[in-house]
DNA sequence: CAATATAACTGGACAGTGTACAGTTCGACA
DNA sequence: TGTCGAACTGTACACTGTCCAGTTATATTG
């Protein structure tokens, strides 16, 4: 089922996911989904923490961790891109919750801590690095501006500094 | 119109503000509402623009630009999230494009440049800024991670640095 | 094997959505 | 006074997510 919701989304976009549509593919009454999923925000939440499971996850002890998280963070990036169509999704829905979201969290968090960040302020650089990938991923801008700003949030985050409000 | 249309939103939020709600509240029949706009989407554009008038626009002459971009920043965020139920229509609309965010955008270049951002590189900041500012006013976090995370952003900006990819 | 419990499904419906079409009312202006 | 055009109405279409009651199929028991 998230199967085909996964490809109902390629094909027919954002607009064409609606629960109709999916019954319709698996040859199914519409209403027979709600005997495996309680509606459709669940349905989509699985569908956006499944998605998640192609970002890539470098070695908690590499060598230099700051460059992980930014190898971590284009790798979100790119993901998000690969479906844009789900980005109004994490959106809407305010980022993911699911397991693969919090594994994805926990090992930022270790990166970070590895970085030599503050650690009261790593929940913070966390949400914020979050909020950068999805918001360029929904405002699809070139790589590159992606990939500069990335390298100006981080230079901050390393830097510590939080004065200028 | 536009101004029932923003009182609904203020009274019914995101999901009461719908065409059929606007035109009761105007006593009128729903499709009479498209006299006056040609459909909900510029309804919603015109309103996301004209809530933008609210944020603060300091000199472009300040003694310390970037100051004064920080200080924009913090006030577009703080206006949007006066009115939570419009972040996620600028989410799902990339953003505002009428003439007051034309006007901020421009403002916001000016002071770049008088920052010493390098010319090539100030597209691609607003738009940094701007995503920083609707991403985190999207995930309501406290405002001190905001304050903190566009610390660590401008001084990335101002140092112009762009490795670690 | 037969009986039963349970998961998966169906038909039909409800209350809503944005919006198109054709036709009417009404105020302003020549 | 006649005409024009903007603003409006009634009706309708093709959707949406979801609920309810009832049915079928499958799996688990006695």
């Amino acid at each position: 089922m998230l199967g085909a919701a996964r490809e109902l989304l390629a094909e027919a976009g954002l607009r064409g996911l609606t629960m109709r549509a999916l019954a319709r593919s698996l040859d199914v009454a519409p209403n027979a989904l709600y005997s495996h999923v309680p509606g459709k925000d669940e349905l989509v939440d699985a569908l956006l923490d499944e998605h998640l499971g192609a970002v890539e996850n470098p070695p908690v002890d590499a060598a230099d961790p700051l460059a992980a998280v930014a190898r971590m963070m284009t790798s979100t990036y790119d993901v998000l891109l690969a479906a844009p169509d789900l980005v109004p999704l994490y959106l809407a829905r305010r980022g993911a919750r699911g397991p693969n979201a919090q594994a994805l969290g926990a090992h930022m968090d270790a990166l970070l801590a590895r970085a030599g960040v503050d650690p009261a302020a790593i929940p913070g650089a966390r949400i914020t690095l979050i909020v950068h990938a999805i918001g360029f991923a929904s405002f699809d801008e070139p790589r590159a501006v992606f990939a500069t700003s990335l390298g100006w949030l981080l230079t901050g985050i390393a830097r510590g500094e939080e004065s200028l409000t």
